[in-house]
DNA sequence: GTGCCAGCCGTACCTTAGTACGGTGTCAAG
DNA sequence: CTTGACACCGTACTAAGGTACGGCTGGCAC
Protein backbone atom coordinates (compact mmCIF):
# COMPACT_ATOMS: atom_id res chain seq x y z
CA UNK A 1 0.00 0.00 0.00
CA UNK A 2 1.30 3.60 -0.91
CA UNK A 3 2.28 6.23 1.37
CA UNK A 4 1.41 6.06 5.32
CA UNK A 5 -0.57 6.82 7.97
CA UNK A 6 -0.70 10.48 9.47
CA UNK A 7 1.12 9.15 11.95
CA UNK A 8 3.96 7.92 10.24
CA UNK A 9 3.94 11.14 7.69
CA UNK A 10 4.27 13.21 10.97
CA UNK A 11 6.78 11.33 12.30
CA UNK A 12 8.91 11.50 8.75
CA UNK A 13 8.66 14.99 8.78
CA UNK A 14 9.06 15.49 12.17
CA UNK A 15 5.89 17.50 12.97
CA UNK A 16 3.04 15.78 15.38
CA UNK A 17 -0.22 14.36 14.23
CA UNK A 18 -2.06 17.57 15.85
CA UNK A 19 0.28 20.10 13.73
CA UNK A 20 -0.62 17.72 10.20
CA UNK A 21 -4.21 18.20 10.84
CA UNK A 22 -3.69 21.54 11.65
CA UNK A 23 -1.69 22.30 8.23
CA UNK A 24 -5.08 20.66 6.46
CA UNK A 25 -7.73 22.73 8.33
CA UNK A 26 -5.41 25.48 7.23
CA UNK A 27 -5.21 24.23 3.82
CA UNK A 28 -1.57 24.32 3.44
CA UNK A 29 -1.74 20.58 2.70
CA UNK A 30 -4.28 18.16 1.21
CA UNK A 31 -6.04 15.74 3.40
CA UNK A 32 -6.09 12.46 1.41
CA UNK A 33 -9.45 11.03 1.10
CA UNK A 34 -10.58 8.22 3.17
CA UNK A 35 -10.27 5.04 1.67
CA UNK A 36 -14.13 3.64 0.61
CA UNK A 37 -13.71 0.19 1.66
CA UNK A 38 -12.00 0.24 5.52
CA UNK A 39 -8.84 1.47 6.64
CA UNK A 40 -6.94 4.92 7.28
CA UNK A 41 -6.34 7.80 4.92
CA UNK A 42 -3.05 7.11 2.91
CA UNK A 43 -0.11 10.40 2.79
CA UNK A 44 1.75 10.27 0.07
CA UNK A 45 5.58 11.61 0.60
CA UNK A 46 4.93 14.82 -1.09
CA UNK A 47 2.79 15.74 1.60
CA UNK A 48 5.95 14.97 3.85
CA UNK A 49 8.02 17.25 1.27
CA UNK A 50 4.97 20.39 2.01
CA UNK A 51 5.55 20.31 5.56
CA UNK A 52 9.49 20.04 5.61
CA UNK A 53 9.07 22.87 2.91
CA UNK A 54 6.52 25.18 5.03
CA UNK A 55 8.80 24.47 8.24
CA UNK A 56 11.97 25.54 6.24
CA UNK A 57 10.13 28.51 5.83
CA UNK A 58 9.37 29.19 9.08
CA UNK A 59 12.73 29.17 9.92
CA UNK A 60 13.67 31.18 7.79
CA UNK A 61 10.96 33.82 9.02
CA UNK A 62 8.10 33.44 6.93
CA UNK A 63 4.74 32.81 8.64
CA UNK A 64 2.09 30.20 7.85
CA UNK A 65 0.28 32.32 5.54
CA UNK A 66 3.52 33.28 3.74
CA UNK A 67 4.53 29.58 3.74
CA UNK A 68 1.34 28.79 2.06
CA UNK A 69 2.40 31.65 -0.66
CA UNK A 70 5.51 30.20 -1.90
CA UNK A 71 3.99 26.88 -1.58
CA UNK A 72 1.44 27.99 -4.47
CA UNK A 73 4.38 29.69 -6.32
CA UNK A 74 6.33 26.93 -6.03
CA UNK A 75 3.54 24.57 -7.57
CA UNK A 76 2.79 27.78 -10.45
CA UNK A 77 4.43 26.92 -13.78
CA UNK A 78 4.72 30.73 -14.11
CA UNK A 79 6.86 31.07 -11.20
CA UNK A 80 10.58 32.74 -12.20
CA UNK A 81 13.16 32.70 -9.57
CA UNK A 82 12.91 36.63 -9.73
CA UNK A 83 9.32 36.05 -7.40
CA UNK A 84 11.03 33.94 -5.06
CA UNK A 85 13.91 36.32 -5.03
CA UNK A 86 11.11 39.28 -4.13
CA UNK A 87 9.50 37.75 -1.25
CA UNK A 88 13.04 36.79 0.48
CA UNK A 89 14.24 40.58 -0.03
CA UNK A 90 10.60 41.75 1.79
CA UNK A 91 11.06 39.13 4.24
CA UNK A 92 14.64 40.24 4.57
CA UNK A 93 13.65 44.17 4.86
CA UNK A 94 10.81 43.10 7.70
CA UNK A 95 13.18 41.31 9.76
CA UNK A 96 15.53 43.99 9.74
CA UNK A 97 13.24 46.54 10.89
CA UNK A 98 12.28 44.05 13.65
CA UNK A 99 16.21 43.91 14.15
CA UNK A 100 16.45 47.58 14.71
CA UNK A 101 13.34 47.61 17.07
CA UNK A 102 14.87 45.24 19.25
CA UNK A 103 18.28 46.60 18.95
CA UNK A 104 16.90 49.92 20.04
CA UNK A 105 15.31 48.48 23.23
CA UNK A 106 18.40 46.99 24.01
CA UNK A 107 20.45 50.19 23.78
CA UNK A 108 18.02 51.64 26.39
CA UNK A 109 17.58 48.87 28.59
CA UNK A 110 21.81 48.75 28.68
CA UNK A 111 21.69 52.52 29.45
CA UNK A 112 19.40 52.30 31.59
CA UNK A 113 21.28 49.61 33.68
CA UNK A 114 24.47 51.50 33.15
CA UNK A 115 23.45 54.39 35.40
CA UNK A 116 21.22 51.99 37.93
CA UNK A 117 22.56 51.83 41.23
CA UNK A 118 21.73 48.16 41.66
CA UNK A 119 20.82 48.28 45.41
CA UNK A 120 19.39 51.00 48.03
CA UNK A 121 16.30 53.11 47.63
CA UNK A 122 14.05 53.33 44.49
CA UNK A 123 14.67 57.30 44.24
CA UNK A 124 17.51 56.61 42.59
CA UNK A 125 16.77 53.93 40.31
CA UNK A 126 17.34 54.69 36.41
CA UNK A 127 14.50 51.85 35.76
CA UNK A 128 11.49 53.39 37.61
CA UNK A 129 12.46 56.51 36.33
CA UNK A 130 12.01 55.85 32.67
CA UNK A 131 8.84 53.32 33.49
CA UNK A 132 7.27 56.62 35.41
CA UNK A 133 8.55 59.38 32.68
CA UNK A 134 5.84 60.71 29.86
CA UNK A 135 8.02 60.44 27.18
CA UNK A 136 8.14 57.08 24.88
CA UNK A 137 11.57 56.05 26.41
CA UNK A 138 13.59 56.85 23.27
CA UNK A 139 11.51 55.07 21.17
CA UNK A 140 10.64 55.08 17.70
CA UNK A 141 6.46 54.26 17.88
CA UNK A 142 6.94 50.66 18.06
CA UNK A 143 4.22 49.14 16.69
CA UNK A 144 5.13 46.18 14.48
CA UNK A 145 4.90 46.56 11.07
CA UNK A 146 4.44 43.53 8.88
CA UNK A 147 5.44 41.38 11.88
CA UNK A 148 7.47 38.21 10.59
CA UNK A 149 7.21 34.82 12.44
CA UNK B 1 -15.83 66.56 41.29
CA UNK B 2 -12.34 64.55 41.47
CA UNK B 3 -11.25 62.45 39.19
CA UNK B 4 -11.96 61.82 35.54
CA UNK B 5 -14.37 59.55 33.47
CA UNK B 6 -12.93 56.80 31.55
CA UNK B 7 -12.73 58.75 27.99
CA UNK B 8 -11.30 61.51 29.22
CA UNK B 9 -8.69 59.07 31.05
CA UNK B 10 -8.32 57.07 28.80
CA UNK B 11 -7.53 60.35 26.36
CA UNK B 12 -5.25 61.38 29.07
CA UNK B 13 -3.09 58.50 29.26
CA UNK B 14 -3.23 57.96 25.31
CA UNK B 15 -4.94 54.72 25.05
CA UNK B 16 -8.59 53.90 23.75
CA UNK B 17 -11.24 53.32 26.09
CA UNK B 18 -11.26 49.62 25.65
CA UNK B 19 -8.08 48.78 26.40
CA UNK B 20 -8.69 51.02 30.06
CA UNK B 21 -11.33 48.37 30.25
CA UNK B 22 -8.69 46.09 28.98
CA UNK B 23 -6.37 46.70 31.59
CA UNK B 24 -9.32 46.63 33.93
CA UNK B 25 -9.90 42.97 33.46
CA UNK B 26 -6.57 42.27 33.23
CA UNK B 27 -6.43 43.30 37.16
CA UNK B 28 -3.87 45.91 35.44
CA UNK B 29 -5.87 48.44 36.73
CA UNK B 30 -8.38 48.92 39.60
CA UNK B 31 -12.06 49.60 38.56
CA UNK B 32 -13.18 52.76 40.63
CA UNK B 33 -16.65 52.14 41.90
CA UNK B 34 -19.74 52.86 40.27
CA UNK B 35 -21.00 56.01 42.47
CA UNK B 36 -23.98 54.71 44.21
CA UNK B 37 -26.09 58.01 43.68
CA UNK B 38 -25.79 58.11 39.99
CA UNK B 39 -23.37 58.98 37.98
CA UNK B 40 -20.52 57.37 35.98
CA UNK B 41 -17.41 55.98 37.30
CA UNK B 42 -14.26 58.51 38.33
CA UNK B 43 -11.02 57.99 37.58
CA UNK B 44 -8.39 59.05 39.44
CA UNK B 45 -5.08 60.14 38.13
CA UNK B 46 -3.04 57.15 39.53
CA UNK B 47 -5.26 55.32 37.47
CA UNK B 48 -3.98 57.22 34.30
CA UNK B 49 -0.24 57.49 35.75
CA UNK B 50 -0.81 53.10 35.91
CA UNK B 51 -1.63 53.33 32.19
CA UNK B 52 1.65 55.40 31.51
CA UNK B 53 3.64 52.78 33.29
CA UNK B 54 2.37 49.79 31.58
CA UNK B 55 3.03 51.66 28.06
CA UNK B 56 6.23 52.60 28.93
CA UNK B 57 7.19 49.26 30.22
CA UNK B 58 5.61 47.77 26.15
CA UNK B 59 8.29 50.05 24.83
CA UNK B 60 11.09 48.55 26.79
CA UNK B 61 10.09 45.24 25.60
CA UNK B 62 7.81 44.05 28.84
CA UNK B 63 4.74 42.09 28.24
CA UNK B 64 2.13 43.01 29.88
CA UNK B 65 2.10 40.22 32.40
CA UNK B 66 5.11 41.42 32.99
CA UNK B 67 4.39 44.88 33.63
CA UNK B 68 2.19 44.13 35.89
CA UNK B 69 4.95 42.58 38.24
CA UNK B 70 6.38 46.05 37.30
CA UNK B 71 3.84 47.66 38.98
CA UNK B 72 3.53 45.09 42.07
CA UNK B 73 7.51 45.82 42.76
CA UNK B 74 7.10 49.84 42.44
CA UNK B 75 4.42 49.60 45.01
CA UNK B 76 5.61 47.59 47.17
CA UNK B 77 7.72 49.12 50.16
CA UNK B 78 9.98 46.36 50.23
CA UNK B 79 11.38 46.49 46.84
CA UNK B 80 14.90 48.21 46.06
CA UNK B 81 16.64 49.40 42.88
CA UNK B 82 17.65 45.57 42.57
CA UNK B 83 14.50 44.48 41.75
CA UNK B 84 13.95 46.73 39.24
CA UNK B 85 17.79 45.75 37.84
CA UNK B 86 17.55 42.41 38.07
CA UNK B 87 14.35 42.53 35.21
CA UNK B 88 15.65 44.60 33.03
CA UNK B 89 18.68 42.73 33.36
CA UNK B 90 16.69 39.27 32.18
CA UNK B 91 14.62 41.16 29.53
CA UNK B 92 18.12 42.59 28.06
CA UNK B 93 18.80 39.06 27.64
CA UNK B 94 15.74 38.21 26.13
CA UNK B 95 15.76 40.79 23.80
CA UNK B 96 19.27 39.96 23.09
CA UNK B 97 18.37 35.91 22.14
CA UNK B 98 16.02 37.52 20.22
CA UNK B 99 18.06 39.75 18.20
CA UNK B 100 20.55 36.76 17.84
CA UNK B 101 18.08 35.19 15.83
CA UNK B 102 16.58 37.72 13.79
CA UNK B 103 20.28 38.15 12.94
CA UNK B 104 20.73 34.99 11.84
CA UNK B 105 17.98 34.66 9.97
CA UNK B 106 18.83 37.82 8.22
CA UNK B 107 22.18 36.56 7.29
CA UNK B 108 20.56 33.07 5.93
CA UNK B 109 18.55 35.47 3.52
CA UNK B 110 20.98 37.75 2.21
CA UNK B 111 22.96 34.55 1.59
CA UNK B 112 20.54 33.35 -0.60
CA UNK B 113 19.52 36.28 -2.16
CA UNK B 114 23.21 37.11 -3.18
CA UNK B 115 23.71 33.97 -5.36
CA UNK B 116 19.63 33.50 -6.52
CA UNK B 117 20.06 34.76 -10.01
CA UNK B 118 16.96 37.01 -9.94
CA UNK B 119 15.28 35.43 -12.63
CA UNK B 120 14.89 32.17 -14.98
CA UNK B 121 14.04 28.90 -14.60
CA UNK B 122 13.09 27.49 -10.24
CA UNK B 123 15.77 25.45 -10.97
CA UNK B 124 18.51 27.79 -10.17
CA UNK B 125 16.71 29.02 -7.33
CA UNK B 126 18.67 29.42 -3.94
CA UNK B 127 15.80 30.27 -2.30
CA UNK B 128 13.77 27.44 -3.19
CA UNK B 129 16.47 25.34 -2.85
CA UNK B 130 16.79 26.11 0.67
CA UNK B 131 13.08 25.67 1.43
CA UNK B 132 13.13 22.10 -0.34
CA UNK B 133 16.54 21.49 1.59
CA UNK B 134 16.56 18.95 4.82
CA UNK B 135 18.46 20.54 6.94
CA UNK B 136 17.33 23.47 8.99
CA UNK B 137 18.74 25.99 6.99
CA UNK B 138 21.56 26.34 9.44
CA UNK B 139 19.26 28.33 11.96
CA UNK B 140 19.13 27.03 15.32
CA UNK B 141 15.45 25.76 16.78
CA UNK B 142 13.96 29.53 16.52
CA UNK B 143 11.43 29.21 18.90
CA UNK B 144 9.94 32.57 20.91
CA UNK B 145 11.66 32.59 24.23
CA UNK B 146 10.19 34.40 26.69
CA UNK B 147 8.67 36.81 23.17
CA UNK B 148 9.93 40.58 23.37
CA UNK B 149 8.32 43.52 22.80
C1' DG C 1 -38.42 66.88 26.10
C1' DT C 2 -35.86 64.89 22.99
C1' DG C 3 -31.66 64.11 20.53
C1' DC C 4 -27.21 62.52 20.87
C1' DC C 5 -22.86 61.59 22.75
C1' DA C 6 -20.70 58.91 26.44
C1' DG C 7 -20.50 55.57 29.78
C1' DC C 8 -21.53 50.76 31.09
C1' DC C 9 -21.37 45.85 30.47
C1' DG C 10 -20.99 41.26 28.81
C1' DT C 11 -19.65 38.79 25.17
C1' DA C 12 -17.61 37.73 20.98
C1' DC C 13 -14.04 38.23 17.71
C1' DC C 14 -9.17 39.00 15.78
C1' DT C 15 -4.29 37.08 14.75
C1' DT C 16 -0.59 33.26 14.98
C1' DA C 17 0.63 28.68 15.61
C1' DG C 18 -0.46 25.28 17.37
C1' DT C 19 -1.98 21.87 21.68
C1' DA C 20 -5.41 19.32 24.19
C1' DC C 21 -9.53 16.56 24.90
C1' DG C 22 -13.09 13.30 24.55
C1' DG C 23 -15.47 9.95 22.16
C1' DT C 24 -15.54 6.58 18.54
C1' DG C 25 -13.54 3.57 14.93
C1' DT C 26 -10.00 0.41 13.16
C1' DC C 27 -6.19 -2.57 12.99
C1' DA C 28 -2.87 -5.96 14.44
C1' DA C 29 -1.08 -9.02 17.92
C1' DG C 30 -1.47 -12.27 21.44
C1' DC D 1 -11.72 -11.99 21.21
C1' DT D 2 -9.81 -8.71 23.78
C1' DT D 3 -6.33 -5.28 24.56
C1' DG D 4 -3.42 -1.61 23.11
C1' DA D 5 -2.02 1.60 19.86
C1' DC D 6 -3.33 4.48 16.51
C1' DA D 7 -6.63 6.97 13.48
C1' DC D 8 -10.53 10.09 13.17
C1' DC D 9 -13.13 14.17 14.24
C1' DG D 10 -15.06 18.19 16.20
C1' DT D 11 -14.47 21.34 19.55
C1' DA D 12 -12.19 24.00 22.90
C1' DC D 13 -8.21 25.98 24.90
C1' DT D 14 -3.45 28.39 25.15
C1' DA D 15 -0.72 32.93 24.82
C1' DA D 16 -0.78 38.22 23.87
C1' DG D 17 -2.99 42.36 23.23
C1' DG D 18 -6.33 44.14 22.16
C1' DT D 19 -10.87 45.52 19.01
C1' DA D 20 -15.76 45.35 18.10
C1' DC D 21 -20.69 44.81 18.97
C1' DG D 22 -25.17 45.28 20.84
C1' DG D 23 -28.15 46.95 24.02
C1' DC D 24 -28.93 49.71 27.82
C1' DT D 25 -28.55 54.10 30.80
C1' DG D 26 -26.90 58.86 32.15
C1' DG D 27 -26.29 63.60 31.36
C1' DC D 28 -26.33 67.80 29.06
C1' DA D 29 -27.80 71.08 25.55
C1' DC D 30 -30.99 73.21 22.72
Amino acid sequence: MTGMTIGEAARTANVSVETVRFYERRQLIQQPPKPRFGGFRRYPEDTVRRIRFIRQAQTLGFSLREAAELLKLRDDAETDAGDFQVRAQEKLKDVEIRIAQMQEISRVLRRLLEVCPGQGPLTGCSILGALEADEPATIEPTQSIGDSR
